[in-house]
DNA sequence: TCTGGGGTCCTAGGACCC
DNA sequence: TCTGGGGTCCTAGGACCC
């Protein structure tokens, strides 16, 4: 059977959440800033139009800001995750052939819908799928169809340029698609960084085109497997396949940039408190525990003297308990602090991952000795704190040692937040 | 004054073993 | 003590993604 994806993207993903709770926002020039209010990381078609790129820094732009009146929003996490999740779950109504790719994009695959229909069978079941995702979330998305993924990207990218309300185009027939790579600079192509894509043209190669033309065994020395597996895709031949249940994660990693310079100690500590203590959550949240921590403390990278700093720390057993964590967090921690240096960034990476059950309990296991908790009582304990916190809001519980002042000078910055619309009852728009 | 956060895969090279 | 080749495993770094 031939393949045959479907990439659905949201548009300008988390201005258009923004929007649809914001009405008045319509037809303005809108951004949303990273976090600490930094950069910004996305745009309406307004703002791009004025001139403010992707990832550029607020401070830059606050001209722009100003001589267009841009409506600017913090970013609001707790929107976002809950909107795409809507989003996820009406693509999941069309197949159960879906790969949540990103926040905003997930793959289909209609291989099953293509093999013997009407010629526009697909175009019509994609507007489908397009209307439906905007009519009942209120969110606007462009859908690509192809043979292959890099295709179904490039697809997309042309659906989302094309002028017409209903952003669906489908690559099938090979003129279509000489026609399109002819259009798609090398640097669009899904997989090519900026790194490749000035190699690539210092031979010549500018287009998605002549990249399809090149020689296997010359960009194999060029990029890699994967330099060849990008060509095979543009000739329409499939090497990513749907990858329809993600396996957990290898890593996890909580990090933040502070609003200002810390150089106590004890602010520095309730940082990597709070980090830790996430991290451990988002560890029990798929069920794994790590069998090594690094805790790393950074200064302002843009200075002319950069620090980075990290120290890690084994775990004598695999484990996602907070307690405990935090015990090997504070070790590590001491180890890096210097007094007299602004540190302006810190974070906490969980690495070598296992499942969690059942806990292995090693011969010379002497972690009963340190902490006086038995693993069944403290699983128990961090289950109930994940419930809580979970039911009533993060940071229902926390530990003390995060600090208990409500403003510290490690939290992040976020200005113009907007309100947490869908996951809040306090926060629920008001009908007037 | 003000510059995000969290991932993945691949490759080359060194250590070690037989 | 000298000599050779080949395999595996691990790690760091580089590239990419959203």
């Amino acid at each position: 059977m031939e393949s045959m994806f479907a990439l659905v993207d949201c548009n300008n993903f988390y201005v258009s959440c923004e929007r649809v709770f914001n009405p008045k926002l319509a037809g303005r020039p809108v951004i949303v800033l990273s976090n600490n209010d930094g950069c910004a990381v996305a745009r309406s078609e307004e703002a791009k139009a004025i001139g403010i790129k992707m990832g550029t820094p607020a401070f830059k732009i606050r001209h722009l800001i100003n001589a267009h009146r841009v409506a600017v929003f913090s970013s609001n996490y707790a929107l976002y995750g809950d909107m795409s999740q809507r989003v996820m779950r009406i693509l999941s109504r069309f197949t159960d052939q879906i790969e949540i790719y990103s926040v905003d994009e997930a793959f289909l695959d209609l291989s099953g819908l293509h093999s013997g229909q009407q010629p526009d069978t697909l175009t019509d079941y994609g507007q489908q799928i397009a209307t439906t995702v905007q009519k009942w979330t209120g969110i606007p998305v462009s859908v690509g169809i192809a043979p292959t993924k890099t295709l179904a990207k490039i697809a997309n990218r042309m659906a989302k340029k094309s002028a017409s309300k209903n952003r669906v185009l489908k690559l099938i027939d090979s003129l279509d698609i000489q026609k399109a790579l002819e259009k798609i600079k090398i640097e669009d192509v899904w997989g090519i960084g900026r790194q490749y894509a000035a190699r690539l043209k210092r031979y010549g190669i500018s287009t998605a085109l002549s990249l399809s033309h090149v020689d296997e065994w010359w960009i194999q020395k060029i990029m890699g497997i994967n330099g060849v597996r990008i060509v095979k895709e543009l000739r329409g031949m499939p090497c990513y396949l749907l990858e329809n249940q993600p396996p957990p994660r290898k890593g996890v990693t909580v990090s933040r940039t502070f609003r200002t310079e810390l150089d106590c100690f004890d602010d520095l500590k309730a940082a990597i408190t709070a980090y830790t203590s996430r991290g451990a959550e988002k560890l029990r949240a798929q069920g794994s525990a790590a069998n090594m921590m690094l805790i790393f403390a950074a200064t302002n990278r843009f200075k002319s003297h950069y620090d980075f700093h990290t120290a890690t720390a084994h775990l004598p057993v695999p484990t996602n308990d907070t307690l405990e964590l935090l015990h090997y967090a504070d070790q590590c921690l001491r180890q890096i602090y210097k007094p007299g240096i602004l540190f302006k960034k810190a974070g906490v990476i969980f690495k070598d991952l296992v499942c969690e059950s059942p806990i292995q309990t090693g011969l010379f296991d002497t972690r009963n000795r340190k902490r006086p908790q038995s693993p069944m009582r403290s699983r128990n304990l961090m289950q109930s704190i994940d419930t809580i916190n979970a039911e009533m809001g993060k940071n229902t519980i926390k530990y003390a040692a995060a600090g208990l002042v409500p403003d510290q000078k490690w939290h992040t910055l976020s200005r113009q937040r907007s309100p947490a619309y869908t996951t809040n009852w306090n926060h629920l728009p008001m009908a007037s």
